[in-house]
DNA sequence: GAGCAGGTTTCCT
DNA sequence: AGGAAACCTGCT
């Protein structure tokens, strides 16, 4: 067996409706995780367009197709492919017509395998969820769910999720991305080492950020654990773009080396005892409690209040002049113990309108 | 070159 | 309690 090669293509199996491209990065991309990235399409995914249903691919069709792939950087479905990272895993997720597939080096598809479902909440039918909230008589909310079909709650590592949102305080995604990639790069244990002499014996993929990125080598490094990082100065954090963030980070850091267990505690808390934890860390505060909640520990009560939330409540609940913590109340009362999900939906929806 | 960014903390009134 | 200002830094 090969360990530099990738494995096979193989169904990750997800209840509820397959995404749409569009979706799918939104839930990959969007700001629940800060470690996907859409990486070119491959040859043979160029080459083998998909057969869609009724409409059947004449050659003509496909010639066209594949030519205009050739000049037009748009991506067909199977063109997109999204590389990402949690914990010591590494994979390709790849949308197929009517599912998901993923991938993994072959020296981790069986770290992979096992990790994949729970990381993608693969039981859970989150729009059968949905059916939960009080769409029926909030047009809005069931104008959201209908424009994102699909859409999914990550349930990332605790510790992670905790360390990227602590990056996160006024701070765009990009950019986000970018301090978690290098904090990788510089602090973190390489997760399969085999794929670094692959990129550089054949054609590395490339990694597709928005503006020009600092980053262009395929992030293949885990993110540092909080051990890790309570052994760095902070001055060594400050050089990972963090800015202030880097104080935060490494008290954080330093309280839980101080206390082992804490955070293993904290996740499997209960919603409000766990939220109260988190916001006692340095830099965490009511939203990023929330957040971390949301993605990182399956509490689908959590209702983060960002500016996007803050700014849907406003305009188009009518809270105008509401504090971000009152809004919070209104939202957990309003879309009830699925809050959160409401939130995602409804987040999605009113950045893609700007 | 000034202003701003998916937040929290601190310092005010 | 509730409301500014400060905190870092890179990007437009």
């Amino acid at each position: 067996m090969n360990p530099d090669s990738w494995s096979a293509w193989q169904p990750l199996p997800l209840a509820g409706p397959a995404p749409e491209p569009a979706v799918l990065a939104e839930t990959l991309d969007g700001g629940q995780a800060f470690r996907w990235n859409r990486i070119e399409g491959r040859a043979e995914a160029v080459l083998q367009p998909p057969s869609i249903p009724g409409r059947a691919a004449t050659p003509l069709a496909a010639a066209i197709k594949v030519s205009g792939a050739d000049r037009n950087p748009r991506p067909t479905s199977l063109d997109v492919v999204y590389r990402g990272q949690w914990s010591d895993c590494l994979a390709e997720i790849r949308l197929e017509s009517d599912r998901i597939e993923w991938r993994a080096p072959a020296a981790i598809e069986t770290r992979v395998a096992a990790a994949i479902g729970p990381y993608f909440a693969a039981g859970h039918d989150f729009h059968a969820l949905a059916d939960g909230l009080p769409w029926r008589s909030d047009a809005h909310l069931a104008a959201c769910l209908q424009a994102f079909p699909g859409l999914r709650l990550l349930r990332q590592p605790f510790g992670e999720t905790l360390l990227g949102f602590l990056c996160s305080a006024t701070k765009q995604i990009v950019q986000i991305k970018q301090m978690l990639a290098l904090l990788a790069e510089r602090h973190g244990a390489p997760v399969a080492t085999e794929l670094k002499t692959e990129a550089r014996g054949q054609k590395p993929d490339r990694i597709c950020l928005s503006p020009s990125s600092v980053l262009c080598p395929p992030p293949s490094a885990a993110l540092p654990t909080w051990e890790a990082l309570a052994a760095l100065p902070e001055p060594e954090l400050r050089k990972c773009l963090l800015g202030f963030r880097a104080k935060f980070i490494h008290g954080t850091a330093q309280f839980l080396a101080a206390h082992p267990g804490w955070l293993e505690e904290t996740e499997h808390l209960p919603y409000a005892a766990a939220k109260e934890r988190l916001c006692s860390l340095p830099g965490v505060g009511e939203k990023i409690a929330d957040c971390v909640l949301l993605f990182g520990a399956g509490r689908l009560e959590a209702f983060p209040v960002d500016v996007w939330i803050l700014r849907t409540m406003t305009e188009r609940y009518g809270l105008h002049g509401w504090k971000p913590a009152h809004v919070a109340h209104f939202g957990r009362t309003h879309f009830g113990p699925l809050a959160g999900l409401a939130q995602q939906y409804l987040f999605a929806y009113e950045r893609r309108q700007s």
